[in-house]
DNA sequence: GTCAATATTTTGATAAATCAAAATCAGGGA
DNA sequence: TCCCTGATTTTGATTTATCAAAATATTGAC
C-alpha cells in the first residue's frame, strides 16, 4: 500500500506524461508538487526501486504498468469523491478539488464502492474529466482544445483546470460539461472567441487562455 | 493545526480521563494507542510544550483547557462522520468507526458544516454517544451501566463500544440507542440478564460483559 | 568544439513519529 | 528501613519526506 505521498507523485507523473511519448522531466514533477528538484530526484529513485516508474537519471521518468495502474486508481478515487461532494453534499464546483485531494488517499474501498453506487457508476466528474472504471480502464473521449477550433457547432466535454475561478465563471455563463454552443468566430490575433451558448442569452466572449482549458467535440 | 497523531493522543487522553479526577497514566495512553511507553513519554513532553496537556513526569497527564477543546473538536468530527456514513451512505453500523477514525483528521470545516447541516445538527452518533456542539460543549446525558441495573423499565442511551460485533448483535436483536425494554431479571451470580425488548419477540438474554457497555436510563 | 546556462543529482541536515533496550524511579512488603 | 517489582524515562537508532546548497551533467549558442 503506497503512502499518500507516493500516490501524489504517481498522479503527478501521470498528469504530466500526456500521451506518454517521452519521459517526464524531474523538474516538472518537482514544480507540479511544489518540492525542490532534489526531493523529486530522491523520490524517483525510491519509486524506481518499488517498480512503479522507469527512472533514467538526467533523462526523466515514465510510469511502469504497475505505476500507471496505481495512478489511475487514485484518479478514480479523486474524481468520484469530487462528484460525490458536488452531487450529494452540494459543495461548490470550485471547492471540491482541494477536499478530494486529501480524501482520495484515505477512503476505504468499501466507502468508495458505496459512493460509486450512489452516484450510479458515473463516467465523468464535475469537470467532465473521465473517471477510470474499477478495473483501471480510462474511458477515453476524443476532445480537442477549443483554442484550436474554428467556427462551428460544439459540445463542451471537459474543463481541464482545477482552479475554482474559471469553473465558477463558466458555470455562471451556462457553460458546463455537456453544454452545446456555436463558436461564432475566433479572432486569433486578438485571442478572443465569441460563442452563442445554448440556454444562455446573447453572445459570450472568452480569451484563448481560458479556451485552452476547454476540451470540445464538434457536433 | 495539530497533526493527526497529536489529535489521536488528545482523543485518547480525553477518553481515558473519565471524570478527570486523577491524571492519566502514561502507560494507559501508550497501550490505548498501541505504541511503546517511551513513545508516549516523548509525545507527552511535546504536548506539554504545546500547552495541550499538563504533564508531570512519573505522575501522568491531564488535558489543559486548550487540549480538552481540541479533543472535543476531534470527537465531534468523529461522531458526525460516523453518523453521516450510516445515515447518508448506508454503511454498516459496525464498519463506520474505523473509517471515521481517519476521516476525522482530514475533513475541512466547510465539509463538516455541510455534513452537520445535512444531518440536521444531531446530538448523538449511531452508538448513542453525544456529539459535542460546534462550540465544543458536550451534551451530557446521565446514563448508568445496564450491568448495575435491577429489574425495571429502561431506555438504551448509548453503546460505549466501538467494535462492530456487539453493535451488529444488538442491532439484530432490535436494540439500538433510543430503544425501550423491560429488564425482567438480573442473575448476578450467573452474569445473565433477561430483557423483553419493545418491538422484538420473546425474551433476549445477554451477559454482564455486554451489558457493561450499555448505558441506560430508567423510564 | 568550447562554454555558459540550465537542469539534475549529491550531500549533509532537519522534523515527526516511532522502536528497543538500558537506566531510573516510586511504592509496597518484609 | 531496604529492596524488589513494575512503571516510566532515557538513549541511541530508524523511516519517511523534506530542504539548502554544492557538485555535476547536458545542451544549445557561437
Amino acid at each position: 500500500m503506497p503512502t499518500a505521498t507516493v500516490e501524489n507523485y504517481l498522479k503527478a507523473i501521470h498528469q504530466l506524461a500526456g500521451d506518454g511519448e517521452r519521459p517526464v522531466a524531474i523538474g516538472k514533477v518537482a514544480s507540479e508538487l511544489e518540492v525542490t528538484p532534489g526531493t523529486a530526484t530522491t523520490m524517483m529513485k525510491h519509486l524506481g526501486g518499488r517498480g512503479l516508474v522507469d527512472y533514467v537519471p538526467r533523462r526523466g521518468v515514465r510510469l511502469t504498468a504497475a505505476g500507471d495502474e496505481a495512478a489511475l486508481r487514485v484518479l478514480r478515487r479523486h474524481r468520484l469523491v469530487e462528484l460525490f461532494l458536488v452531487e450529494v453534499l452540494g459543495l461548490d464546483w470550485g471547492d471540491v478539488h482541494a477536499e478530494a485531494e486529501v480524501l482520495e488517499h484515505v477512503i476505504s474501498d468499501k466507502l468508495l464502492a458505496r459512493i460509486d453506487e450512489m452516484l450510479g457508476h458515473p463516467t465523468a466528474d464535475p469537470h467532465g474529466a473521465p473517471i477510470p472504471d474499477a478495473q483501471g480502464r480510462m474511458p477515453e473521449h476524443a476532445g480537442a482544445s477549443l483554442a484550436d477550433a474554428g467556427p462551428g457547432r460544439y459540445q463542451l466535454l471537459q474543463v481541464s483546470e482545477d482552479d475554482g475561478s474559471l469553473l465558477a465563471w463558466l458555470s455562471d455563463h451556462g457553460l458546463r460539461p455537456g453544454t452545446r454552443f456555436d463558436l461564432l468566430d475566433h479572432d486569433r490575433p486578438a485571442g478572443i472567441l465569441r460563442l452563442r451558448i445554448d440556454g444562455a442569452d446573447g453572445v459570450t466572449s472568452l480569451g484563448t487562455s481560458a479556451a485552452g482549458h476547454l476540451l470540445v467535440q464538434a457536433i
